[in-house]
DNA sequence: ATCTTAGGTAGACGCTTGTTTACTTGCAAC
DNA sequence: GTTGCAAGTAAACAAGCGTCTACCTAAGAT
């Protein structure tokens, strides 16, 4: 009833169009793999930058230079591909492993390292964005578990390991919209060694086992 | 054109209906105040558990018992009302006036307080989900300027004193997240004296003056 | 009793979202 | 060359969004 006509013009209106781009150099016009990178790649940038649903598909698909329906051929759907580029971001993941006692030493690191680049606060921005659909919800909370918790509570020692791993998690969590609110200058105009001082005392807080096991 | 015909149903189909409702006695049938009030109220309640755009004015109308139309009618869009809400909200002020010397404890027990709350994730959730429209994040980031990290500023001396208070933000922020995605059982399983102690010590390491002013 | 006005309402509008469909086209095997 | 198939594409789809307009109707003033 509403499908009147298709493709009246030749799909690029202007003769030969590849050769005239010079970066990207001789990209070939077909290759799935590729594509599939590509793709991945923006999904990874743009949830990064503006979490889940601060992003649409059509964005990613604009900035992988490919078509829409690819990232939903390719990838199943947009909570897919999410998923998908959760499990290729695990940086946090060497940071936490190590010996137990360099262990706030190493976040305070991690840390201050995100201030400093500029695309680095990917993971952290994809947290908070997630309460739209429960799905989403519960990959997030399957990467969070499986990456930073369990792996923060396999080094402490002494009770209550969960919450106090769960309060080093409200640090790592909070600096994503902290830097995304408030911009990276004030925390760059600090001294970094001063900053990360404070930010090793703020994790040994949350981590250290309890000080008075028996009052 | 489309318009065909309104209005075929005398809008209540039975007869009296206010009678006949137990709870909320005797609400006026015609009171712009009251309805202003029990969409603001929605509005805080929604807002703060699913944040600016987890949140549809639909919703917000239908937890109020209210037209939709009427939320723009009265609020003018739902950033604005996002923004009235936000004006309203400032339990976390009084938690931040006092002296300087207290201040870490304040913010700790105003902390593990919200644990307790079910409702009270409240702002904390606000914040995260802001990305979508700039006027959004301008209405955010003006709030915690004003409400969260000037008053902190205020109470801070030495050097620094700005990226300290966005240290201890952090934290603030954080602990919407965590407890969103997390749930609450866990930190709660944990002795609250305890709980309270660490992030008593997590604020005041990142907002104490610093401990080597010359080296 | 009538008029006026403000409170309230249903529905449509325009737009965007994620997803799917029907189609075209480059590339390789034959 | 012709054919087959996978890669790629444009457009439509249904659902949802915030917003706005045209319309009712209760209630106070006259």
């Amino acid at each position: 009833m509403r499908v009147e006509d298709k493709r009246t013009v030749p799909a690029e209106a202007s003769g030969e169009r590849r050769p005239e781009r010079p970066e990207r150099a001789g990209r070939p016009k077909r290759d799935r793999e590729a594509t599939e990178r590509r793709i991945l790649d923006a999904a990874r940038d743009l949830f990064g930058e503006h979490g889940y649903d601060g992003v649409t598909v059509r964005e990613i698909a604009a900035r992988a230079e490919a078509n829409v329906a690819l990232v939903n051929r390719y990838f199943g759907s947009k909570a897919a591909l999410f998923g998908e580029v959760l499990t290729g971001e695990s940086v946090i993941r060497g940071v936490i492993a190590g010996d137990p006692a360099g262990l706030p030493r190493r976040l305070a690191e991690h840390f201050v390292r995100q201030i400093d680049q500029r695309s680095a606060t990917a993971m952290s921005r994809m947290l908070d964005r997630s309460a739209g659909q429960p799905e989403v919800k519960k990959i997030l909370l399957r990467y969070l578990e499986d990456v930073i918790v369990q792996p923060i509570i396999a080094q402490l020692e002494g009770p209550d390991a969960r919450a106090r791993a769960l309060l080093a998690s409200t640090i790592i969590m909070g600096g994503g919209p902290v830097r995304r609110l408030f911009g990276l200058d004030d925390l760059r105009a600090a001294d970094p060694a001063e900053v990360t001082d404070r930010l090793t005392a703020m994790f040994t807080a949350a981590l250290a086992p309890p000080v008075r096991p028996e009052a």
